[in-house]
DNA sequence: TGAAAGTCTACTTGTATTATAGACTTTCTT
DNA sequence: AAGAAAGTCTATAATACAAGTAGACTTTCA
């Protein structure tokens, strides 16, 4: 039941860059600044963010002076869109997989015990990841007891 | 959020195992059987039966007539043990796994975005596995609207 | 014009998954 | 006692995937 460090450095990259500046506006941030302050190697980040960039949730900026923002507010990007943009679909089975279905063999597969189950643990982690935006992150770790 | 074949294959059997036969005695069925019934290549099922009964979750019989059943009646076990046993923790993130927590490497653990949310699917993965026993799972498929 | 940034694609390397193989042990039946 | 039927155990192979590295290319700005 993993998270790959694609999807974990892709999390905490967007979750930086949903991060209010001290002037209040949207974040810029440049691949090594993330790469630095999240300890991500700098290569490997640079392929995470492409993705993210090319499925929509990133805009760039090249040249001197460039980097990275997000595409849209942060509470219209929710975690489970960067998921499954970096790691794929969130069922633990396919079989239960709403974005990549296939069958999995079982005789039956409406009678099957375990689809039945594994459906409900992707609709758990489907909306907490799909219910939860990168605002609520930044909310919550700015609203925590000390 | 992938679970492995071994993962799948061992529940499959588990639940199997657990189904009540025709005269409403406990199963005891041959790596065979279950491994034509579901489908699972048998030399790979053979290592897992033996892990879950390492595990104190199968008794087995060698020799003639012999076979596995369970070592415990099916609302006693639960499929959170089984996971665990076959594929590790559920938790997505070392940093929030209850049985083999490691540091994520964060600046700051107590204020990471990340791990908070990742502790909240940690839990729902947590709650719904261990709160389902392999009773609950063939209960369940017993009682299906047809 | 050149330095600073992102873009793109290919490659490498390591590790985990998914098996397969085969020799061994126990148990039952005859 | 023999032999077949079952599980036990360990090693190995084959594959796939994750994680990371490299390098040539493009855009932008001063």
């Amino acid at each position: 039941m993993r998270l790959s460090k694609r999807g974990e450095y892709g999390l905490r990259a967007m979750i930086m860059l949903a991060t209010p500046s001290a002037d209040g506006r949207p974040s810029v941030l440049q691949i090594r600044e993330i790469s630095q302050h999240e300890q991500i190697p700098g290569k490997f980040l640079e392929q995470i963010l492409l993705s993210l960039k090319n499925a929509g949730l990133l805009h760039s900026k090249m040249g001197v002076g460039g980097g990275y923002h997000l595409a849209k507010p942060p509470n219209e990007i929710s975690l489970g869109q960067i998921v499954r943009i970096l790691d794929g679909p969130l069922a633990p089975v396919k079989c239960v997989s709403q974005m990549a279905y296939e069958p999995c063999g079982c005789p039956d597969e409406e009678t099957c015990g375990l689809r039945l189950v594994m459906g409900d643990v992707r609709n758990a982690i489907a909306n907490l990841l799909d219910g939860t935006s990168l605002a609520d992150v930044t909310l919550r770790v700015h609203s925590l007891p000390e």
